[in-house]
DNA sequence: CATGAATGAGTTTTCATTCAT
DNA sequence: GATGAATGAAAACTCATTCAT
């Protein structure tokens, strides 16, 4: 994820934003505690982000790619549904698991008024793909003919519900869980 | 909803808060808007409630309960499980279609940090009946023998999800949709 | 010049406002040091000023329309033009006296890049009717035919230049020489 | 005006803080604008000047001394006082013609509460010089015995006036318009 | 009871100055 | 010498809360 051409505080405030922005929130979280987290100077964030809105919007963008490509990097799609499935519900959770705070922090920041333009398109853009898993899958009659944006709604809000609720402690989300969960998301969209 | 014993000011109160909690977050709100728009003294909000967080918890409990109530009301646990599910879900579905604010303000402050034990208490409680249903399936053997909390979270989810993105403009949930999505997440549960 | 329906918090800001601005400059000027010498709270000026520049085009506006009323209330336009100027004059000389600190904001802040649209046009306005009396003597062949704009600059930045330097202590204004003066200014605009 | 031991950083430095400093003034002025502007590092103004303050008073400085050369050069001292007059004041609006912004950047400073001691000493020398044309007229009993202080300032503040106001496109400085307010200035203080 | 003007601590942001390279 | 990244104190501005009316 982190570029080598990006200065080291650089990353230092990427980093610190979005821990604290994925726990307090965006109107929740002082520039100086992000600074102080980030152990740089109040200033040193305005030499990389324009604004306190830039910087969520940076965030935003370098793990909404990051979660992008880390589903799809030579996804299968040529695969039988059912193993397209999985491989996606397990790379959506490794993910999750190796990442829980920035997949939150993308999470709570869906649809937020402050995110800019790009922010918008790198959205749009995840979800066009991820319908692709749909289409494919309904074209071979394994997956029930619904609207694809209803289908890939269902399932992925199913997986952050599940990873939120492990998170704040209600659940433990071991791997056999996860497995379960997944058998239950693949019954929900298959014919 | 309205207790007859409260002011119609700290009604009015209440509900500019949760409608202006649910658009733009705890800490995007002051509380000098919640005054304007509830048309009272910003004074007045302290006449009723002992601080902003005094105030976003009682809006958290009153809503809660209302939800819980929708649901729980004559909940017909000894129908079928497939019954007691489509009940569950339209209630729910319900709910939320009247209430969508109120209902996107309680998922915006699930696990919120500055929710008071009272809160907490609560959103546990409501947790804990909802399992019973799941508990009363898996005794007749309707539902899959997986940990209730899971199914239960699964589910609600699946169903916040679709409202989200409802209400974010990326999804039409029609009553045809909603009753697709219905199948769907009973057969992601039903043994 | 003080309006009756103005709350005293906000006459103690235009004027401690105008003070420092006249003192300091609009940009060596900040607010909390304009809250102390009003003493006021910081927040205080910003319920009733949108923002510091609001703040100074309003202490603009209202001095630049003191001391247009201060010159032209009753002005003889129809006496002889000799008499005309030195009415000018000493009404200019009388108001920067009473007023010494408002008549340099003024100055210092002619054109200033910060002043708003409606600050620009009553600088223009107070200008056109300034001219208004060299066009008089200038049809009653008493001052020299030369363009309105030209004569009324050399007066007035010939006062303002007395007046400054007598407010720096480096000369001393005294009627005697203020009368002196306006015999030099006449025989500046004479024909 | 530029000295040959000077080096061409501190230059360009001089010449850029010069015109930032005219045209928004010393509080509006950023020392690292002054640096991207004179093509220089922001660290590097501070190896040729202690501060922001001795910055502007080096340009101030700089400036005083080359209006003062520019009038005094071979001042005709001798020559009658009309024709003094005469030289002094296109001298003067030569002056400001070819170095608009540092004619401007004099005004604008004069009498600035961070101008140091030296700069202060070098104002007062120039108007020490300035005052020696008054006395030798007023000895040849050409021009009005008045405080020659007053009159300098009389004339000098006059055409400060003129050329402001050329400046801000409110009136144009043809040499038409310039040699007629020199008629008007001469007749002001001649006898 | 109800108010809303007033406040000052806290927010985002800027900038004169320093210092490691 | 020259740089410009880094800084933190201070700027403009906001807002939760109080209290005189």
């Amino acid at each position: 994820m982190a570029r080598d051409d990006s200065p080291a505080k650089r990353e230092a405030i990427l980093k610190a934003a979005m821990e604290l922005f994925s726990e307090r929130g965006f109107h929740g979280t002082a520039i100086p505690l992000v600074a102080e987290r980030a152990e740089v100077g109040a200033g040193t964030i305005y030499r990389y982000f324009a604004s306190k809105e830039a910087l969520v919007n940076a965030v935003y963008q370098r793990w909404k790619l990051a979660l992008r490509e880390a589903i799809l990097h030579d996804f299968p799609f040529t695969a039988p549904p059912r193993e397209q499935f999985r491989t996606f519900w397990f790379r959506l959770a490794d993910f999750a698991a190796k990442n829980p705070e920035a997949f939150l922090f993308l999470e709570l920041h869906h649809h937020a008024p402050y995110l800019d333009d790009e922010s918008k398109a790198m959205s749009e853009a995840g979800r066009g793909e991820f319908y692709r898993f749909f289409e494919v899958g309904q074209a071979t009659a394994s997956l029930k003919p619904l609207p694809p944006d209803m289908l890939a709604t269902l399932i992925w809000s199913a997986f952050v519900g599940l990873f939120k609720e492990s998170r704040a402690g209600q659940l433990e989300l071991t791997p056999e869980r996860l497995a379960q969960a997944e058998t239950c998301c693949w019954e929900a969209v298959r014919l």
